[in-house]
DNA sequence: GCAAAACATCAAAGCGCTTTGGGGATGATT
DNA sequence: AATCATCCCCAAAGCGCTTTGATGTTTTGC
């Protein structure tokens, strides 16, 4: 069932018709009725491709989802992330487009989608520092909102992020006043903009009680369980061991928990652990007690707040680049306490 | 620059143009080479709406994630999955677009997907018992793979598939034959059909040896770390306690695993535990030594495969509804042993 | 009672591509 | 020289929708 057949059956034309559907006050409240009624009877739907190519909007966000050609792991926030987008798209009709690519065809790949012209915007993932996805969407001129920020960056563009310098600055206080002075960090990969920040804050906290970096309980890399494991097992065997760490996901977190585990150390009293946690659907960090202390921030959350401000600027509700910045809350769980003297 | 623009630079027809770009016979190789060339020069791509509304393919696979009302899990191997997708899609042409529904809308969103007509299929998951979404899409005509299959469903659908009854088969006589008898099933949500399969294998398993089953050391539910601590805790406190568990995730076994090391219980000595591993990127099961024993099937190979399959269907490549049945392997790991005695 | 304004509807053009149905050269065949 | 393929190429229709510019019909105001 298509526009022309509808109206045939209506004795109307196919202007009117999609008039009345599409809200517009040049027809009545009658016929706008009639056609309504009968648009539901005969299960007509639109044709989305025919719709845009009328419209010149596509009515869809494109989301390329970097595969890393040298370590093949797929962001396990991705998932709740897409859920959150999600909810924003099916409340404002919009589809939602993934592009998987790999991350040295970029350019390539973003030319491609602002010129096949089938959404109107995308979401950038997993920015690094000075990311030059940002400049690269500014030239071409696809409208885009980045999850995180890009450190070095002097382009204008629009973010949404959680503050995670602020976050881990405040994580490493609030174990220096529990009388730690060796912490560890179990970073992610540096070369992304949150580890970049994640240790930023690390480091100012920690340089402000005048204690110093110290590079050899430091560990950067992708976050796996086994990354978590290895790093702490390493770094507890080492003379003058951390007695508490500070991990960038929950994943590594529970790697760390199991090193302590292998060692006989109790976590929470020999050694603690603050995590940041995603608040991922699939790893929620205890129900009524937290089991790790945690700088919590919702990635579900921010995929609604990313597309939802990506949607307003193609709408052009909003002039200039939008940004916004989320705090993370920092939440007490059981696997903290004084350091052990 | 659309092919009009191009085909005017060129002094030639947009037809001779269309005709060059897409390797038809009916234009010489000078001139195809030529318009190619020119192509490229102008950076010419051409309008994906456009050309799918001309030629009726939208070259498009649509996936529905189902969100859940009650429980507001994201499924953790959807991200791998899509990366294996993906590649299929990156490598044919073809985009990936995601609808998120709510599990009481699917009925409406299929038929707005068809209707819609900018996906040439989809791609079905986390089938059900008997679940409808299938005779759904066979009576709206909707070309779709079920990735997982569905029991009790009369209805004739192409699926890809791991022999999860099998695999939990195989895992449980593996048990077996270490001695142990007692063993405690932690399975996923039992409306699931994967859950359901695992399930009759341990059953067989365990039947064929004589052994009971006893649904006071079984459990399903949502797999989460959580979820996993808890059955174990439970499970373990009680009287005439199993010495193995067969896990349906590995996030479900990390959570077995820390109920163990809680109770000062070693694992693959005091207490087995084998369980399902999708392979996911950010969990991988230890690196040269697997830490879990565990049955193997890669989820990113499986995407590849879906989407592959449902691309041939799509093209007539392949006529009735091809089906795909996956063998898991057994790998042995760190975490099984002889039973105690 | 009549011009002006307001209303309801339509025909047709256009979005950027593919594809059908020719048609003019060129060279080979009778 | 006339006929017939073969090659290249083109004009125009069509995919299903929106939107512009017009047209016919009421209603309103003085």
């Amino acid at each position: 069932m298509n526009l022309k057949e509808l109206a045939g059956i209506l004795g109307l034309s196919q202007t009117t018709v999609s008039r009345a559907l599409n809200g517009y006050p040049e027809v009545s409240e009658e016929t706008r009725e009639r056609v309504r009624l009968a648009a539901e009877r005969h299960n007509y739907r639109p044709n989305h491709r025919a719709k845009s190519l009328a419209t010149g909007r596509a009515m869809a966000i494109g989301h390329v989802i970097p595969i890393s050609t040298k370590h093949e792991m797929v962001n396990p926030i991705f998932g709740d992330f897409i859920a959150g987008a999600g909810e924003t798209y099916v409340k404002q009709g919009y589809e939602m487009v993934l592009t998987v690519v790999e991350d040295n065809k970029e350019d390539e790949a973003y030319r491609q989608i602002k010129s096949r012209g089938n959404v109107d915007g995308v979401v950038v993932h997993g920015p690094t520092l000075n990311d030059p996805r940002i400049a690269l969407l500014n030239e071409i001129g696809l409208p885009f909102v980045v999850h995180g920020r890009s450190s070095g960056s002097n382009q204008r563009y629009s973010w949404v992020d959680v503050n995670n310098k602020r976050a881990f600055e405040r994580a490493t206080d609030f174990l220096l006043d529990l009388g730690h002075k060796r912490i560890a960090l179990i970073n992610g990969l540096e070369n992304m903009d949150f580890a970049i920040r994640r240790r930023a804050g690390y480091e100012t906290a920690m340089t402000k009680r005048g204690i110093e970096i110290d590079t050899s309980i430091m560990r950067s890399a992708e976050m796996t369980e086994i990354y978590g494991y290895r790093a702490a097992r390493e770094i507890l065997a080492a003379d003058n061991a951390p007695t508490a760490f500070i991990v960038s996901s929950m994943i590594c977190a529970i790697g760390v928990r199991r090193a302590l585990s292998d060692l006989g150390l109790q976590m929470g009293k020999d050694v603690s652990i603050v995590t940041h946690d995603d608040m991922l659907s699939y790893l929620p960090n205890g129900d009524d007690v937290p089991i790790f202390t945690a700088t919590r921030s919702s990635v579900r959350e921010a995929g609604k707040r990313v597309s939802d401000m990506l949607i307003r600027c193609i709408n052009g509700e909003i002039e200039s680049s939008p940004t916004l910045l989320l705090e993370a809350e920092l939440m007490v769980g059981q696997s903290t306490g004084p350091a052990p003297r």
